[in-house]
DNA sequence: AACTAAAACTAACAAGTGTTAGTTTAATAT
DNA sequence: ATATTAAACTAACACTTGTTAGTTTTAGTT
């Protein structure tokens, strides 16, 4: 079964909508069109269309919150934690690319959890952020700007919801390998 | 004067308010009351709210398109090349923060002028992916993927428009420099 | 066959959308 | 002063929005 349950299913082709054209120009006779039903009926599954929004969002925040949390704490050295960082992005971007795009670009369009998403990611930033200044300080790293490599770093892995889909007949592992070599060793020969 | 003419500031205000909420989200309405008059008096200035989008987005793609071949017809070797283009990005958002919101988010609701958009885009991507392969052909740039590098060159330079604004007291400069070390050398030691 | 519950339907709502028509005001030139 | 013009206004339009109420259909269970 592709769908666990028709809310399941209202979620995940909602996200595929929200993609192409953001929250704000996708209409619940959009969404219900694109089920095969009735507008109204969507409401027997949802309390609102904010709610869709809301269930993309914060279920990848969530994860990707906890997840780095996890990469952080670790006792791998600097590098190593950043490749983790760079396959979380690669596999959940992977596994959900449609909603990735909501959670870059809708997440102001949040109402009730605007505030525990901005939560999230910030805890999710200020973790990143500490894994680089450790490089830094463990002369792993360059003693460059951190803040300048978090925005590049960061900048990369949030794009790839654009990218991934892209190239359809993708090894996972092996991409994921060589983003990690450009990011951490640049292009230079 | 800050704006040379009424549909100027009209277009500028918009530019603001579609960064925040996107195109979709904004209405004539909002636009309006941001200049203090009612929404049919934009009508006196300009002819559609599609105008508005047009007019922020086409501009700013010729500037980029138009540049980038003059950097790339240039008879400088590669790595120079690219730290000119990092400097296209930087100047660019940096004069027009708000608009670069828009190019990165809004286009796809263009309508008359959607493929013109795309043909431009591509312009300007082809000419990029020219550039880092005549520095792997040169052995400038190490011997990788030059779709990975240009996604992750292009990811961050794209998302200029979210960081810099947070930095007020930035020296652009400087910054042009940093982040052309990070993006070619890397970050690692 | 009768009952139940999930999930679809039709119809409508109040509010908001971009835009137009026609009018008034304000500023400038004759 | 008068005429002109740019740019504001009010009022309204046709349509779209998210959502609700009430009803019918579908499918599974007794």
């Amino acid at each position: 079964m592709k769908y666990e349950t028709r809310k399941d299913e209202i979620i995940q082709t909602s996200a595929v909508l929200f993609q192409k054209k953001g929250y704000s120009a996708v209409t619940m006779r959009d969404i219900a069109k694109a089920m095969g039903i009735k507008a109204a009926s969507l409401y027997n599954h949802i309390k609102s269309k904010q709610e869709i929004l809301s269930e993309i969002i914060i279920s990848l925040a969530e994860q990707f919150t906890e997840q780095m949390k996890i990469i952080k704490n670790s006792d791998d050295n600097s590098i190593d934690k950043l490749k983790q960082i760079v396959a979380l992005h690669v596999n959940t971007t992977s596994n959900n690319q449609f909603g990735m795009a909501s959670l870059n670009n809708d997440w102001m369009h949040l109402e009730a959890e605007l505030e525990y998403y901005l939560k999230l990611r910030k805890n999710y930033e200020n973790d990143f952020r500490g894994v680089i200044e450790e490089g830094i300080q463990g002369s792993e790293l360059i003693n460059g700007n951190p803040e300048v490599m978090l925005f590049s770093l960061l900048s990369t892995l949030r794009s790839l919801y654009i990218w991934l889909p892209k190239k359809e007949d993708l090894d996972i592992e092996k991409f994921t390998t060589e983003l990690s070599l450009v990011l951490i060793n640049g292009i230079n020969k």
